[in-house]
RNA sequence: GGGCAGGUACCGAAGCGGUCAAACGGGGCAGACUGUAAAUCUGCUGGGGUAUCCCUUCGGAGGUUCGAAUCCUUCCCUGCCCA
């Protein structure tokens, strides 16, 4: 039923930074085989933001490929855990939300997960399940387990106290209300991105607390935002959200900075070892040009969420767009409901919703960036006639056809 | 509880009575260029108004003043030191 030890742990440590300890794994593996008893592998979410993007898909994809092996996934929904707010990577400390709020998010989280997830082998559980039933003399024993001098550990709660950055006290209990969980499941494997490798120890610490057997650790890589400074975040506005459609999520692709692309390639799409090899050397030796490069790896994500199909059209459309400066094949056409059929361009522009002010449509059009029918619109003062359909372009890739009616 | 230092636009950070819609950096947007929504260079970056005009913004609320981000009072928030 499981495949043979080695080649399951070649397939665990592809694409990880690190996984840990491995003999204890090797174990794990051994005795399941055995036994014939799936592994329960673990991964938390954090349901305050509940828009997957490729960055989150890394950690997802490692999950599925236990799945194929044979082994339970155990999805985390932290909704309790939502309501202290990981400070993890952040400075700040994030806004909590209510039970039902993480609730919801939950839900949303789940349905865009199981686009990377098979829903067979898959177990979902809210942690609010346990940890919002412990009282505070539960919490009590579960924070003696721990020591300050071990949480300050962290590596953003000593950078923050040495900054003088604000830490709450309840921040020290999140990697402690995490470790719960693991507890809790009885999880044999935890996965989480690199900057959860402190949570994930403490999860084994604790379950050594509490009489179980520690977890073994995967530790994926964190995926670089599109900017390629800053983690993928949604706050940051540097990701591709698995929900993105074909175009966009092409052009984020394109977008990214060259030293990027094998990054990408790699984690966000997990391709066999043949390919994986040809890409990067080609990549080395120049044979791959890198916008070649770039598109090979747009196509291959698009393709991943949308179809191969999609990814073709993504890609004519791109070259259609930046390439040829041409107007994409799909341009919506959005019909205006107005008295005069005769009205200044800056309306207009505010009235469909492309500008979020007038002022900011007359910086655009002084700066060259407004197309009416194919030509550049150089007067701020403009009156434009809807009683026919009129093509406009604001700012480099938005289109819409408009009329009035 | 006491002492000190702070809270400025999306973020970081100057400004410390008028010339402040607020320097500078980052981010974002646009233009040029290109191999692309890469890189680089240039410009723009509160809102309304076809006018050196008005409105909103410097933690909150009051006050002083012809005039406040800047001074005073009070409240809230944060860090450090002491207890």
């Amino acid at each position: 039923m499981f495949p043979p030890v080695n080649e399951q742990m070649d397939i665990i440590k592809r694409f990880a930074v690190e996984v840990f300890p491995e003999d204890e794994l090797f174990e794990k593996i051994e005795k399941s085989i055995k036994q014939n008893k799936p592994l329960r592998v673990k991964l938390g979410c954090d349901p305050s933001k509940p828009d997957l993007h490729i960055g989150h898909s890394v950690v997802l994809r490692k999950l599925r490929q236990f799945q194929d092996l044979g082994h339970k996934a155990i999805l985390i929904v932290g909704d309790f855990t939502a309501m202290i707010g990981d400070p993890s990577g952040k400075n700040k400390t994030r806004p909590s939300l209510t039970l039902e709020e993480t609730r919801i998010n939950g839900r949303t989280y789940l349905e865009q997960a199981t686009k990377i997830l098979s829903k067979e082998n898959l177990e979902v559980r809210f942690n609010s399940e346990w940890l919002n039933n412990m009282n505070f003399a539960d919490v009590i024993k579960l924070a003696s387990k721990y020591t300050v001098a071990q949480i300050l550990e962290r590596d953003d709660f000593s950078l923050r106290y040495r900054q003088g950055m604000p830490i709450s006290l309840h921040e020290f209990l999140y990697p402690l209300a995490q470790a719960m969980d693991s507890v809790a499941i009885e999880a044999d494997v935890e996965l989480g991105g690199t900057d959860q490798k402190f949570n994930l120890i403490v999860g084994r610490e604790i379950q050594k607390a509490y009489g179980l057997e520690p977890q073994s650790i995967v530790l994926m890589p964190i995926l670089e935002g599109l900017d390629g400074k800053e983690k993928m975040s949604k706050s940051l506005g540097n990701y591709v959200a698995i929900t993105d459609d074909p175009k966009d999520m092409f052009g984020k692709i394109m977008s990214i900075p060259d030293e990027l692309i094998l990054k990408y390639y790699l984690y966000a799409t997990f391709p066999n070892p043949l390919e994986s090899e040809k890409f990067e050397e080609g990549l080395k030796s120049g044979l791959l040009h890198p916008k070649e490069a770039k598109i090979q790896t747009a196509k291959k994500i698009v393709a991943l969420y949308h179809g191969e199909e999609e990814a073709e059209k993504a890609h004519q459309d791109f070259e259609k767009v930046f390439s040829k400066k041409e107007v994409p094949d799909e341009v919506e056409t959005l019909f205006l409901n107005v008295a005069n059929k005769v009205q200044p361009l800056v309306d207009v522009l505010v009235a469909t919703g492309l500008a979020p002010s007038k002022k900011e449509a007359k910086r655009l059009i002084e700066q060259g960036g407004v197309y009416v029918d194919g030509s550049r619109v150089c007067d701020v003062y403009m009156n434009l006639d809807i009683s026919t359909r009129r093509l406009i372009k604001y700012g480099k890739r938005k289109f819409l056809y408009i009329q009035s009616g």
